[in-house]
DNA sequence: TGCTTATAGTAAGCAGGCTTACTATAAGCA
DNA sequence: TGCTTATAGTAAGCCTGCTTACTATAAGCA
């Protein structure tokens, strides 16, 4: 049994996915932000003065995860969190200016890593990819709907303009 | 700047990647073992009595972190770990008998997780699919190697006939 | 032989994900 | 009005990954 399961869908793309990772870890680090907090920049980029729960939901983290990572940047005055004026219980996260030049690096830094996973690979190569693994995530997502999970990404496009 | 990123390459995959584990994790919860832990014995499974070292290598995850899941699994009486006897530094890891069942089970979980993501996919277009991914793997490997970054996943070939 | 360097495993401590549980506030309803 | 339920944010604590640093042993060499 098992036998070159290194091949598997599951492991080879888990395999891209930390390869992703540690493409952009290694040259992000020099810039004094971890991937998680660039992610969230990245997002606050388009929804500035978003609520926290709107942020976690759109991000596909919990609350407390995102109240974490808020909690550095926050120290680090990347952003800060303003008292929502409707509602006592919520807060709304807001991108600093000093903020935005870093966003800009970082967008470069995204772009080379793309370019470098995509070597040699075609326009339409590329497009058959995305298409079969977007059809992965609905699949996947589908399915996670008829258990207990709440959410999934296929709902950032109706969250996301 | 960085419209519609939800659908880049790199989020894509964390997703579908993500999504993997989700769906995985929910129905691997109730047999007691969690995803890393299966992973070791999975591995365990083609290489009965390795090193710790090269479990680790193959697995891409550090010495220490393979460490920790050794200990649970050993309390658990998953695995033993024995003295090499050609170098008093290394041990040799070892599956005791109650494992094998549990990778049965294992297995064939993999197998539903797998069908509900392909879902709808035939398999010329799976081909393709894996194909891309496997060169996106390679790309980013090789881009690793330049750097400080010892090893990578496409090392798993030649460590695994 | 004895010194130096390299390697196998582990400990400590951090990042980032999670679940569960708590507090304060909102919202619904008798 | 007042009670109950739902929701926003956070704290505590777990798992899994990492880096850095330590111990014991191996290996190379004068």
């Amino acid at each position: 049994m098992n036998k070159h399961f290194d091949r598997s869908l599951g492991f080879a793309i888990h395999d891209v996915a930390r390869l992703l990772r540690w493409s952009f870890d290694r040259q992000s680090a020099s810039l004094g932000l971890t991937r998680a907090q660039w992610s969230v920049l990245a997002h606050l980029s388009r929804r500035d003065g978003v609520q926290q729960k709107d942020l976690a939901q759109v991000m596909d983290i919990t609350p407390i995860t995102l109240a974490r990572h808020l909690d550095r940047l926050e120290v680090d005055a990347w952003i800060e969190r303003r008292d929502d004026p409707d509602d006592r219980r919520a807060k709304r996260v807001y991108l600093n200016a000093k903020a935005r030049p870093m966003l800009d690096a970082l967008s470069g830094l995204g772009q080379k890593v793309r370019e470098t996973a995509l070597q040699g690979i075609s326009a339409e190569e590329e497009a058959q990819f995305m298409a079969v693994l977007l059809r992965i995530r609905e699949n996947l997502a589908a399915a996670g709907h008829d258990c207990d999970t709440p959410c999934s990404p296929a709902d950032h496009e109706d969250l996301d303009p």
